[in-house]
DNA sequence: CGCGTCATTGATGTGCATCAAGTGGTGTGG
DNA sequence: CCACACCACTTGATGCACATCAATGACGCG
């Protein structure tokens, strides 16, 4: 969490991780329909967020990477509405709810950051949001790449080499398109010179022509 | 806000609202890139919020009626992301955002409260998401027409009886639908006796074919 | 009353889903 | 260490749901 804080402060913060857990992959960090009682910050690993309809359609919401937070669906109503999966081995913080609001309460800076984190994912969705209402196939894929190695650069990895940890189904729910097609998108960026793609080994050769697809609207 | 509270505790939250704001039909409340500082609670009237894309793409995000906040995307950044836009005549609160924060730190209720109404909005996209990504059309225009009569029976309107405030194309809109499918679902739910349209007026003569329509996977 | 906006409906097109077959990589147990 | 099984992925053929294009109709407002 970077911010300028004493250090007292910024010790009084650290103590809010009352303790870490490791999540093998595969395993579930919390599940629909438990009761909720506490954020989780990534600190490795590579996890997805889902929820999934009464006749069981299964709908990704988000893949989180470390530093990022997960849990903020399970506030509005004591339970977790959707289930967090990890894609690799991971480890995370756990954050009492309680103990953040306690403290929210006397570090101002720590409130404005609660609330920022929580404003941002309600301002990712919405370019969900717009993904999924208006945008083809090529868009959608694109958008997902350059969103994926952007945050992956910011934790200082390459920008052009990336590891998908998640299957192309999970990439195709959260981005509402089947495997196929995430498949086939694939194969034509490769054609076209854009990515190499060698199974979760992605390479991308040209980011601009990826920012293109999706600046451009090919349709209307 | 309907919480128990001191009364003294309900009178200095009731102080946060400065002042009051009268936007017309068709008028912006904010728009993306404005310079956040407050949240608006609507008092009467009906909103859209929106979000565009680079190449000029409209995505819907939400329709919000009276008790609903708007301005939550602008916390992160100090800067509103989407665009609000009266869709008849409307009064909103002003609720100053560093007010909120300086009381919330006071009133653990009120500080509660505002990371429900958070995690309510994300959820509620989460929803959408699950709309968006994984429904056919007649199983979305259902969903919305439920989401609508359940907000509007719980602020004391009729289960059955609507108005719909939006055209079809912000309908579409936020649905991921032209409005011309939009239109030929309502003719085929009128065919089928589930609901009544005439212009903007909508009876729902079979709400439970509605559920069901929702609930049914009709593919897969 | 006339114009503009919004809505309906039909005809046609297409992007992605679906169905299906085959490949390669991985992990497991003999 | 190899053989087998399974899963993830790729690729092709076909179909369909929804988009697109187009024409007409119904309000509502100045």
């Amino acid at each position: 969490m970077p911010m300028d804080l004493s250090v007292s402060d910024l010790d009084r913060i650290e103590n809010i991780i009352q303790k870490r857990k490791r999540v093998k992959r595969s395993e579930l960090l919390f599940r629909h329909g438990d009761s909720f009682h506490a954020l989780y910050a990534i600190r490795t690993g590579f996890f997805k967020t889902s929820v999934s309809s009464t006749d069981g359609r299964e709908q990704v919401t988000g893949f989180q990477m470390a530093g990022e937070i997960m849990g903020l669906d399970g506030i509005v109503s004591d339970r977790h509405t959707c289930d967090a999966v990890a894609l690799e081995d991971a480890e995370v913080c756990i954050l009492p709810f309680d103990r953040i609001e306690e403290l929210s309460r006397e570090i101002n800076a720590l409130q404005h950051h609660v609330h920022k984190i929580m404003s941002r994912e309600i301002v990712r969705e919405h370019g969900v949001m717009l993904l999924l209402g208006s945008m083809r196939a090529e868009e959608r894929v694109a958008a997902f790449l350059l969103n994926l190695t952007q945050r992956l650069h910011a934790r200082g990895f390459s920008q052009s080499e990336l590891v998908l940890r998640m299957t192309r189904e999970e990439i195709g729910s959260y981005l509402g398109l089947k495997l196929e097609t995430v498949s086939r998108t694939f194969s034509k960026f490769m054609e076209d010179g854009i990515v190499e793609v060698k199974q979760k080994n992605l390479h991308i050769l040209d980011p601009e022509a990826l920012k293109l697809i999706v600046n451009t609207a090919q349709c209307e």
